[in-house]
DNA sequence: TTCATATATATGATATTTCGCATATACGAA
DNA sequence: TTCGTATATGCGAAATATCATATATATGAA
């Protein structure tokens, strides 16, 4: 992938937060990204067709959930670029995954906040 | 900088260009940036501003001159990400240094190739 | 002063991206 | 089968980015 194609996928908001949320979460589903990023789900399904048409994110349907992740054959320039934005940029992500934290009903995570 | 705007900024092959070969050479000005990027001058200098006005560069007047740099207070990870780019991309520079090697008349280095 | 070079920017056209909405597909439960 | 949930995608509108051309400013030399 060239080094400008992966820039422009980070140059959006939504698809930037995708991609350090699911970083750090290492597997999610498209309605917990839904949840935590407060977006309408075809917004977020369209970023994370972009990302995995790009090979940034992989993608398992298990049931009626389909899950991304990291695609872990990124070249060490890619995934170093990931870290050290996710490292330099705790703010950024602090509402979304609180709110990621507060989600009632994820499949296969035990709620503690709302039974 | 927001994370977003630092990417955008990266995410246009003239200015991720430009941006390595400053990286890369330590200061150069706008007649040698637009030589070895074989563009006009006009598009050179507005992506330029851009990352100017974006604080990722600083340019300083010599004379007719006008050479543009990094800018040295960038955090870390932003200097971490550029670092990683150019060394995961090697090729991706390659033409465009070449070409700044041939060039005549460059201001205030002596050029081998065409005396 | 006049001329040539270096650089910056305004303008309008074009191209690209992003969006919301509507809809289609797939799966599991009843 | 029908229903409800999860996900993907087609479409046209709106917003944004990029470009080439023309022009303006600054500097130094003659």
């Amino acid at each position: 992938m060239s080094p400008v194609s992966f820039f422009k996928c980070l140059a959006d908001e939504t698809r930037l937060r995708l991609m350090l949320l699911i970083q750090s979460e290492g597997e999610l589903c498209v309605c917990e990204l839904t949840h935590a990023l407060q977006e309408i789900q075809p917004k977020i399904s369209r970023h994370l067709a972009q990302l995995r048409k790009s090979s940034l994110l992989l993608d398992s349907k298990r049931g009626q959930w389909v899950y991304y992740r990291l695609n872990p054959a990124l070249p060490y320039w890619i995934k170093a670029t990931l870290e050290h934005t996710a490292s330099g940029n705790e703010a950024f992500m602090q509402e979304v995954r609180s709110r990621l934290a507060d989600m009632c009903a994820r499949p296969g995570v035990s709620s503690a906040c709302c039974d």
